[in-house]
DNA sequence: TTGAAAGCGCTAACAT
DNA sequence: ATGTTAGCGCTTTCAA
């Protein structure tokens, strides 16, 4: 019942030109061919009164591209890689390009299933933020000859990367807190390895160690009780400044912190790495490292574009600088 | 330099057997062919070896169906539609399709020109939750045959729906109140015609009126000093319970609320209509109506999946309940 | 029990 | 200046 599709044939028939001339015309390549101006004329204006649409699939076949980038995220849930993904999908959209968007949930076997699949879907370049370590990765990329982007977490020497220094940023926090830190505490998400983590944790060792500032991490349990208990723990262990090391460890330190009646930012600092749209609204307001999203997005499409269009080239790193949102815990 | 992928007709003539044959083993379609078990054996021996994969566009091609379904959301980067689009997406995989996400920036015209997009595509079924008028769609869903499911936001009786009962809901939240409100005051997002705002606010309204209470809602702006404002000169007006229509107008109003004061549950009451993760590390912790989404997510794509396979009756409306989370502010 | 061949809609090399 | 034609890789009807 479904009424066929016009094709480029049904122009060609109705017009009694060939198939070649109407995908000439239609592809803006008339006057490379020499077409008459008045035959084109003719030709879009049937394919507009048939309403034709080209078939992409039979194009795709036939060019063995897709226009379609593959994009490859931990979680599309989480606040930091939805707002990634808008962007991402914007630029790419602009560029003429379709998103194929896969969500891993940071784990490593879907990751790589889900990898390969985007592969043997013919897709044109690839953007992944990575959950496995780049060692997991290489015979996957290896298989494929298309440009690989790597945004957020880096790859390695040989692979692009959009995203900022997790390890310099982290460490220049510590001379944003308005009292000098006895003792600093880390909070991490549970059971994080994953690289931007663990840089911020060496960053901020580092420049503590520097500094002669007491330092420790601590990951956090999903079971609020536990956080508080962790929190009191640490009090007591004179920690005086906190930093939550992403989005999702911020408000449950937060809640321990308060239920502990500890007042910010009179008793201890706090500092999020990582702004949320709900930071601005907390009493106090909390302080916190405003990663560049909508840079980090733009500059990933650029270079996609780069390596689909012009360079052979790879292993360009690009990195951006983060802001410090001061507001009133730090 | 791109090293051929291996096709079917590779096989075919490494085994010296025919393409068609080839295609029947791997699609299952080999003992209804009454195929030799041998030669089913080696064929799908030599297709590991060769590390075969189908090409999705020449199957799309000549199948014209694509085992892909359009999702069409207005904010890929608020909470709701960021773990909708997840859960969808999810589901969808499982059941062997491919999602094409689109987001709409809640804009009209960008919304239809993104369906017809989608359409030109040979999707094969199409998720939305519209931002346009369902009148101002109907041109564009008529110029097409595929199933389309509408989800959180309804079209009307002729179109699928998976979703919750806003004004129900909404309505029912008046008898929540640990105190018996005097006059609530509905705080609706910066320009918000659409509808499940609106039956939002008449479920309240109507709730209102059946308990005689004071009723109002103001539209807030993005300024927060805006807002603090209209707050302010509300609680001079009496307002002593607050209902936020949605999760993005929550956070505003609980800081102005604190800005001014304004201790809760103690002076005034406050629940949110959508939940959100942020809400329970909240001092205290907001009241909320959770909205299930998995439940909309699993229950839109078991919908489509009907659609596709079966059904050709349509305009089957699912609706589902939400919780009310009881916490602190009620 | 298997193979041959047509054709999905498009592009581009080659003719004319 | 425009037409012819050969596939891209796959499925499926028909023939053997």
């Amino acid at each position: 019942m479904k009424a066929k599709r016009t094709s480029l044939n049904d122009i060609a028939k109705a017009l009694n030109v060939s198939k070649a001339t109407v995908s000439f015309v239609l592809n803006d390549k008339g006057d490379q061919f020499n077409i008459s101006k008045e035959k084109q004329r003719l030709i879009k204006a049937k394919a507009k009164e048939l309403s034709y649409v080209p078939n992409f699939f039979a194009k795709s076949l036939r060019q063995g591209s897709t226009n379609t980038i593959g994009l490859v995220l931990p979680d599309i849930s989480n606040a930091f890689y939805a707002e990634l993904c808008k962007t991402i999908q914007e630029r790419l959209y602009d560029q003429g390009y379709n998103t194929f968007i896969v969500n891993t949930n940071d784990d490593a076997e879907t990751e790589k299933s889900l990898m390969s699949e985007l592969i043997q879907r013919s897709i044109d370049g690839m953007i992944i933020a990575p959950s496995n370590d780049i060692k997991e990765l290489i015979p996957i990329l290896r298989s494929t000859h298309i440009p690989v982007v790597f945004t957020d977490r880096p790859g390695d020497d040989e692979t692009d990367f959009v995203g900022i220094n997790n390890e310099e940023e982290a460490g220049k926090l510590i001379e944003e807190f308005t009292v000098k830190p006895k003792k600093i505490l880390a909070l991490a998400p549970h059971f994080s390895s994953v690289t931007t983590i663990q840089d911020r944790i060496s960053g901020i060792k580092k420049a503590c160690d520097i500094a002669d500032i007491e330092f420790d991490v601590v990951s956090l349990e999903k079971d609020q009780g536990n956080v508080n208990e962790v929190i009191e723990k640490e009090l007591n262990n004179g920690a005086d400044t906190f930093i939550a090391l992403n989005n999702q460890s911020t408000m449950p330190v937060i809640a321990a912190l308060n239920k502990w009646g500890v007042s910010i930012p009179e008793h201890v600092r706090f500092i999020a790495f990582d702004d949320n749209a709900s930071f601005a609204y907390m009493n106090p307001p909390i302080s916190a490292v405003r990663l560049p999203i909508t840079e980090i997005g733009d500059n990933t499409v650029a270079r996609m574009y780069e390596r689909l269009k012009e360079t052979k080239e790879y292993g360009k790193h690009i990195i951006l600088p983060c802001e410090f949102i001061k507001r009133g815990t730090h």
